[in-house]
DNA sequence: GTCTATATTGTGATAGAC
DNA sequence: GTCTATCACAATATAGAC
């Protein structure tokens, strides 16, 4: 049945997308996603042709998990800094959630740039203009610093993504060998993440 | 002789970190290390014995070269905004002269922590109690807000290193397919990161 | 020190039976 | 749809000649 045959391809996909995130699509194995749900390689050749076509179905599904919808915060009606404040939360929320998604991410981009950035790229169809004519306003208004909003976001993104990303450059750099110690750094910043941007915007 | 020797382990070294850099250990291949410079895999054998040991010492270098003086600017001394000025200024010129360097060292200690962890905690092997006593007297003094030195550093480190370790992931977000776009950005960043830090530890 | 040649194992892909 | 068997080749490691 169609049913069954959806099932079988989702199971792979799910083991894969495992795979890929903790191994990247040079360290991944083809075997290693076949032994996890119990069948043989020949299932992938079967469902996917090719390691690269199942990669890709994985990295285009993981992209839009972590993009889709994120910056509707910025796009609804309300005041500037709630708005803001609204962002950030729903980001570190999902970096929370799944803490290896964005380095997985910025990663393939990084090493597979050809062919990563074309599915990334059409994943990102969003759109900022009720943020940038807010910003605009505001600044022309003096509430706040004249700034664009592509300066804004990766400020944000990178207060936000960094200590995920880069966890283990920061746990070497602050002498964190413990994890525990290092996650109450992460969790004291959600709070810290809104006062450093409003802030900055607010000079 | 032994600088002939040592002429060709230096050789072989410089060629893996290109390697290494590009590709992560799993991704690099010890014959395109070979290929060019122009000998055999039997040299890269003969003087490392295995492609890890290759990839050990690449990355013991790596991190040295990255970490090695990198704090100092927060150590001497001096007035605490000038020096915070100072030190995101050595920060961004790092990155800038090698820019793929920050992603190649997250990125092998996400995925081979086991082996890579150690060899960058040797590596970070460096002092900042000049620099928390000066953030707490000034906290006292109210002349910042209470803050930790590891948070300063955090916040220093994501608004410096992620816009070139997230590079794709922003140029897809930002839509800039276009690399100088992304490059004016990066340069205006550099005013803009101390404007936020500073803007945040003054309230 | 450096190379050629080869051992050994791993890896993605696929043909063909059921 | 699923498996067994196998191909073709890539990759690291290494022995042995020079």
């Amino acid at each position: 049945m169609a049913d069954i045959k959806n099932d079988r391809r989702q199971e792979i996909l799910q083991a894969a997308r495992n795979e890929f995130i903790k191994e990247g699509i040079s360290g991944a194995r083809t075997q290693a996603i076949a032994d996890h749900i119990g069948v043989t390689k020949a299932m992938i050749h079967y469902y996917f042709k090719t390691k690269e076509n199942l990669f890709k179905e994985v990295f285009r599904q993981a992209s839009k998990s972590f993009i889709d919808g994120l910056l509707d915060p910025l796009e609804r009606e309300g005041p500037l800094f709630k708005k803001i404040e609204a962002f950030i939360d729903q980001l570190i929320n999902r970096l929370e959630n799944n803490p290896e998604l964005a380095g997985f991410i910025t990663n393939e981009l990084r090493r597979h740039n050809e062919i990563t950035a074309p599915i990334f790229r059409d994943a990102c169809n969003i759109e900022t203009t009720v943020f940038a004519r807010q910003l605009e306003e505001a600044a022309s208004d003096y509430e706040i610093a004249p700034v664009t909003p592509d300066q804004v976001i990766i400020n944000i993104f990178s207060l936000c993504a960094f200590p995920y990303v880069g966890r283990g450059l920061l746990k070497g750099l602050l002498k964190k060998q413990n994890s525990q110690q290092y996650q109450s750094l992460l969790n004291e910043r959600r709070e810290m993440v809104k006062d450093t941007v409003i802030n900055w915007l607010a000079g």
